[in-house]
DNA sequence: GCGATAAATGTAAGCGTTTTCGGAATGCAG
DNA sequence: CTGCATTCCGAAAACGCTTACATTTATCGC
């Protein structure tokens, strides 16, 4: 069924149809309504690919994104597919995996798409070879990183001072009472090396040892190998901080298992603050990186590019640290 | 730049274009490399809204989800997505938030931007209104549903057997040696009553009390609360059985916090066998309702519909119970 | 009721592709 | 060198809309 269809039922022409489902206004109120009866009858679905042939633009956004089991990501692309939605944009989601050549892959077919936009989340890496096509994209379209910073024609940033929150993380254990702080990285995340200089900072600003590191995967059993290691080479510690929930999930877990008390004997702080902060028991001291504010800062960056409002290339957001029940006084 | 473009700046035509990039075969060598130079050296993207204009195919499917920060939910689309893809589709993304009218709207959208099909993923409702607009939209397109059962032309089920798994929980409990089990049920999700069934089926077989249901929200909060009210009612119960791992976790987190032993002293069932399954401390013994496996399967119908091959209206899958720490013989 | 103006509707071009069909160029047998 | 089959390529229609412009119809002051 076709506007031409319509357009012979109500015995008007086509640019009048058109006009009924786009501009109602412009058509007098008697034909509209015979028009509109004829819509509803026959159930009429207008093509929004012709639409979006003529007005070059199908009203779509393309979200590009690791893996979106992941829960941070899973909460970013919520809310920026609401927040399209709600201005009228449709989202076109892919998961990358993190390989740069389905990264590459996937943005060139978001661009055969004619996507409006891109907002890439959390997916630039430190190679070029990631990064040179996200450029390009940008001459033919906008194109938003979130949690990720590029700079280049077309390209906005938004962020999270993440290592600032680890810092604060670090501070708020001294305060506690604790000198011997372990930070759980996985440096090859995107804000890994941001996270680990603030640890850093954190620490040296406090008097610590800042070389108390364990570089570890990305993972709930990364987080229960980190502990063992600690145990293994015999290292001092009474309290732990990650780089992800999910990790400090882990150690909190091996800790548990072992039999220690947490907060009791060692205090442990995650990073996200996702959902599962809250599931364990106790429930996990957490940095909120802002997914939510970041996500929503996004859409509004996009669309004033979109309605060519001028926007800043970068915007930075404050992490804010959420007590909760695995952290606690320095035992003794 | 348009295929017109690359024509001129080839001196071919622009069908010659056009077959070089889909029928590279069709092209003389000569001209085909020469084409093909002139379309790296400009980036040449195709319009694939022209193109599916003329082949009346965007090749892409819309998702239609409840809500994807649900773990559950991103399995199942992240396993959709990669699944298509690999096919050579694209797929839209909608978190419905389980409103029936935003469902309708959003299945408007998606008939609207051409979608090759619809999968809807757990979102049928027991509300008429609901269902209607699936059903019309399966004259339009064919539409698989995960987790949820409707029959109707072109529309396609996949479901897992639900109530037989917490069948298999209420047996694998009572093996264990425990009597009192009480199930914590959310009848508003789709397979409540599927589930609720199943345990009142468990029950009777093993001379059980059915009748020791307590409905409760789907949450963290909700599995803390129905602890509380166990209690305070003063029930007597060595296991719960949930239809939820987060209604689980709630409730495991609330016996530890009042300082039950799990499984020392009560045993905790959840559902779904998510990651969080393993994340709490004990772990939690899980049914799986496969998830992935409904997804592939998802995938594999809805293609196979699209290829014109003899496809079967109802796909139903065998679920998992998955024992983990937090089940354990009954104390004494 | 007339002409001038405004409102309503129709006509047709154009959006960037794919693909059918026919013509030109090439290859090959005799 | 001719004739025919085959390969390669271009012209043009078609996909279903939007919209500028043209045309028709309605409105209004006089």
């Amino acid at each position: 069924m076709r506007m031409k269809d319509i357009a012979d039922l109500a015995g008007v022409s086509i640019a009048t149809v058109s006009r009924v489902i786009n501009n109602p206004d412009q058509v007098k109120p008697e034909t509209r309504e015979k028009v509109q009866k004829i819509l509803e009858q026959t159930n009429f679905v207008a093509n929004a690919v012709a639409r979006g042939l003529v007005i070059n633009s199908m009203r779509t956004i393309g979200v590009l994104t690791v893996d979106i089991r992941d829960m941070f990501f899973a909460r970013v692309i919520y809310t920026i597919e609401r927040g399209f939605k709600d201005l009228g944009y449709n989202v076109l989601l892919s998961n990358t995996g993190g390989e740069p050549e389905e990264k590459k892959r996937y943005i060139q077919v978001m661009l055969e798409q004619q996507v409006d936009g891109l907002i890439l989340v959390g997916s630039v890496f430190r190679e070029r070879t990631g990064n040179k096509h996200i450029l390009t994209a940008g001459r033919s379209v906008p194109v938003v990183l979130i949690n990720s910073f590029l700079e280049g024609e077309n390209i906005y940033s938004i962020l999270c001072d993440e290592g600032e929150g680890i810092r604060e993380a670090v501070n708020y254990l001294v305060k506690l009472g604790h000198r011997d702080i372990y930070y759980f990285i996985d440096t090859k995340s995107f804000s890994g090396l941001a996270k680990l200089e603030g640890f850093r900072r954190g620490a040296r600003e406090n008097g610590l040892d800042e070389r108390k590191v364990l570089e570890i995967p990305r993972s709930l059993e990364g987080g229960e190998e980190g502990v063992y290691r600690l145990l293994e080479e015999k290292k001092k510690f009474s309290a732990i901080v990650t780089g992800e929930d999910l990790t400090a999930a882990g150690a909190l877990k091996a800790l548990l298992k072992l039999g220690y008390k947490v907060p009791g004997d060692v205090s442990v702080v995650g990073f996200n603050n996702l959902l599962l902060a809250e599931m364990t028991t106790p429930s996990l001291t957490s940095v909120d990186n802002m997914g939510e504010a970041m996500a929503m800062a996004a859409v509004q960056t996009l669309y004033n590019v979109l309605q060519k409002n001028p926007t800043p290339p970068k915007t930075v957001l404050t992490p804010l640290l959420v007590p909760r029940e695995s952290t606690g006084a320095f035992p003794g």
